[in-house]
RNA sequence: GCACAGGUGGCCGAGCGGUUAAUGGCAGCAGACUGUAAAUCUGCCACUCAUUCGAGUUACGGAGGUUCGAAUCCUCCCCUGUGCA
């Protein structure tokens, strides 16, 4: 049995407050996942994330492919156990990458050969290694190898794109039905490997997790693709659900497109999408993108915004963004965020933040990416708590 | 005192007759980042005027000189470092 999803309660406005069950964790959606390529969330510490109440964390299956080796991993137990993370982790299938680096990997309806950014050598990624490495990988949620398809892409360039993420579809959920049950975990959780750690308070894997059952398994999505033409993201969508995934992905967003365009895509997608699955909007957004697509039905959203803004002195606070190395914040003995109450706003001034920045003090890219985090979380959180508890109609109020 | 080596824009440091308001780097100021080749990248960074194109002024220790033209060559002076007395 892979992922279920219990709804608790549907707006109007299609935004749904759920329960997503995984192996590791169960997630309170709608949800905003961190992102940790290279298994970890830059800058900010596991124990950190888990104070933030960050539920679910990404990796990057080509980057852990890379370094240290999706087989290297495996034999440490699943990235769970390699970096120490209990709650639950999403595989990106390396789909972006051949986004991402264009000027290193040449495609074939095969696959796709990446020349290393690291040592330059060479390596070619299939559906179907790509699903081997996530399950070597062991994370929660696995994705389909796709291609994001790029912005702007014409119609016939997004048609032929997308017919390799539908043909690429098909091949990583047979390899992944036929293989999952290499996962790591699903062996080790039911030996309890953690008595070496217990007490110490690492306790990878944890006493509780849903994966001691043994009957939840890793969950593969489908990737919707199609660029900014309806018809094809229709397509693509129905071709998906048809191949019956665990869950559902809107994937070739925030690719350079106007936001217009994004919101468009997203709309129409989400009621093509089962309402009985999880639906994962990729790679967004900024604060109000995230709170506006949450609102509309989305359960699941990741973003390098936060960290990598925070890395380079971009705060999210409710204030607006503050570039906090601007000079006005020398002597600012504000909180970052004055309605913030997260660790470092409770503590820290924006003239100290400031000046770690402006030093280049690793410190300033770790608190700036804890107090994003924190600020994107928090919406989630606020998001999720008014979905609950939806607020009445403004004037007509007696319910009818 | 003598002998070398030097004095360049906030700092370091190229340039060694014209294409030089002067390469680079740092510092500074601002901007961008959306499934992370990103603690990265981009722009500005003598002064004055102009919204733009641009125009003008002052600049390579100081003062003279050579030359159509000097940060670059010559003379003197000042200063710094090193070595020898």
């Amino acid at each position: 049995m892979a992922l279920s999803l219990d709804i608790l309660h549907t707006a109007e406005s299609g935004g749904r407050r759920a329960q997503l069950h995984l192996p590791h964790q169960t997630v309170e959606t709608p949800v905003f996942m961190p992102v940790g390529t290279a298994g970890t969330v830059k800058a900010v510490a596991q124990d950190v994330l888990e104070s933030l109440g960050a539920q679910i964390i990404l990796g990057n299956t080509y980057h852990l492919y890379l370094r240290p080796g999706h087989e290297a991993i495996r034999r440490m137990g699943g990235l769970h156990n390699f970096i120490s993370w209990s709650r639950a982790l999403l595989t990106d299938s390396g789909g972006f990458q051949v986004y991402s680096l264009t000027q290193l990997r040449k495609v074939t309806d095969e696959g796709v050969r990446f020349r290393s950014h690291l040592d330059g050598s060479s390596h070619f990624f299939t559906p179907e290694h790509s699903m081997d490495v996530q399950i070597a990988l062991g994370a929660d949620i696995c994705m389909a190898f796709d291609e994001c398809t790029e912005y702007p892409a014409d119609r016939e360039r997004a048609r032929e794109s997308l017919r390799l993420t539908m043909a690429w579809a098909a091949r990583s959920l047979r390899h992944f039905r036929a293989h999952q049950h290499q996962v790591p975990w699903h062996k080790q959780a039911v030996l309890s490997p953690t008595s070496d750690w217990s007490g110490s308070g690492r306790n990878p894997l944890g006493a509780s997790t849903n994966a001691e059952g043994g009957g939840c398994m890793q969950s593969l999505f489908g990737i919707v693709q199609g660029g900014v033409y309806p018809d094809l993201r229709r397509e693509s969508a129905e071709r998906l659900v048809e191949m019956d995934f665990d869950g559902y992905a809107i994937g070739g967003l925030s690719v350079g497109e106007p936001r217009e365009a994004t919101l468009e895509v997203i709309s129409e997608v989400l009621p093509l999408l089962p309402k009985d699955k999880p639906r994962y909007v990729m790679g967004v957004g900024y604060p109000d993108e995230i709170e506006q697509y949450a609102r509309m039905g989305v359960d699941m959203m990741d973003c390098v915004l936060p960290t990598r803004a925070a890395r380079h002195n971009l705060l999210f606070t409710s204030v607006g963004r503050l570039n906090i190395k601007n000079k006005q914040f020398a002597e600012d003995e504000n909180p970052p965020d004055p309605a913030c109450e997260c660790m470092v706003c409770r503590r820290y001034s924006r003239a100290y933040l400031r000046h770690l920045m402006q030093c280049g003090e690793s410190l300033g890219g770790i608190l700036a990416s804890i107090h994003n985090l924190a600020y994107y979380l928090g919406i989630m959180q606020r998001v999720r708590h008014q979905l609950h508890a939806p607020s009445p109609r403004p004037t007509d109020a007696p319910a009818r």
